[in-house]
DNA sequence: GAGCGTATCTGTGTATCCACTTATCCAGTT
DNA sequence: AACTGGATAAGTGGATACACAGATACGCTC
């Protein structure tokens, strides 16, 4: 599975248990923004000393999904609503420029597989979970991976785990509109075209228009 | 002076002297890629013990300054060509996007603020030193915070710190052309028209252009 | 009765210690 | 003579213990 673009950079087992761990939580939802993470309990619940855990955090707040305060404990990140678009801001101009460097590497059998991709994600949707999260951060990756850049898929991946929250919330107030299938054609549909300047601005458009939309609905927790 | 935008997130005394300590080590140039840190080292230098050390190593890391390897220990980090170009092209939309949502706040003073901010890396440049490379940043750093988006403004700096040593051994190598002066120009020359888009490609082209003929010097040490 | 100060408790941050992994060196065998 | 395997040493990662800082609650004073 492609998915995990995000390989904590030097971890070793047992440091790596915690913060898969933590972020997994987190990327569920399971806190809420502003809850704070006591050291020993994560510790206690995964079967390891408080250590391992204090180092998951420094990496979860690198990622900015965790605030660490001194002397006064780690708290999940929340993010406001101006810096959710923010966010969307940077990945537009990112997978922007991910899509136009992908392009001299879309092939046929390339544009298949996107398709394929598209189909799970709509089978995704309906299983009502939010799988379709998943598979929706799939796809993006999948043609930024394209590009061949590895920092540059990096940064992008991480951007897409700190919205996570806030996409499920988003896909559990509206049952996700059926227009998402045909949003996602068109990113197809220009990457076939072969022109590399258009489809870095339906990308950035595809982007920066669903910021919006998303902003109505999330908030979760206070900040 | 506003030029450290780079603030580690949740440091702590102890430690932020670690992390400081090191990171200036490394923008200086002071290691060359492939190093080895060894933290009893770095530990009884600045007289602690090897654990605010370790976490600093954690910090670096996460900004791509140093990698560790699971018990083998702590290297400097270094950017291979291609690493080297993907930093301009992350660097260049980046800071587009900054440019353009800078615009709005863009007035006179501002204009004059910048005008005085390329004669002092003009003066930089002459005396010798890489004090350039610093006022560089400065200059582009000032820029962008006008866009008015912390995380936007801290992952430029953090891509600044990464290619800072490379830019240091390109202005040792070549005695900075005047052309910078007229390069620079050419940015306040675009914010003063007041046209977003065209600012937005004017920095990219900046930026993407800079790459090149960095790249024909560095490589400061192996990889 | 309210506000401020102090004391206690909780919890984070640092250091020391121990175990385990890795690397290097030497010896033995092919 | 070269390569491989084993042993030893060095160094990294993890845990536990200790010290300090911060927060909260209670008491005293105004």
């Amino acid at each position: 599975m492609a998915a995990d673009a995000i390989e904590p950079l030097g971890i070793t087992t047992a440091e790596e248990e915690a913060y898969r761990h933590i972020q997994r939580a987190l990327r569920m939802g399971r806190y809420r923004a502003g809850d704070r993470l006591i050291p020993e309990e994560i510790a206690t619940e995964i079967g390891m000393s408080r250590m391992p855990v204090r180092e998951a955090f420094r990496q979860l707040a690198a990622e900015g999904l965790v605030v660490i305060r001194p002397n006064r404990g780690c708290i999940v990140a929340g993010l406001t609503l101006d810096e959710i678009y923010e966010t969307f801001e940077m990945r537009s101009v990112l997978e922007g420029l991910a899509v136009r460097l992908a392009m001299p590497h879309i092939d046929v059998e390339v544009l298949e597989e996107l398709e394929r991709q598209l189909d799970r994600m709509e089978r995704a949707s309906q299983t009502g979970s939010s799988d379709w999260v998943v598979r929706h951060q799939a796809f993006h990756l999948q043609i930024c991976q394209l590009s061949n850049r590895p920092k540059l898929v990096r940064q992008i991946a991480s951007l897409h785990v700190v919205i996570e929250p806030y996409l499920r919330i988003w896909f559990d107030y509206v049952d996700k509109p059926a227009s998402a299938r045909a949003e996602h054609e068109i990113l197809i549909e220009v990457l076939r075209s072969g022109d590399a300047g258009k489809a870095e601005i339906v990308m950035r458009d595809h982007i920066v228009e669903t910021a919006p939309l998303l902003a109505n609905f999330a908030s979760p927790g206070r900040r």
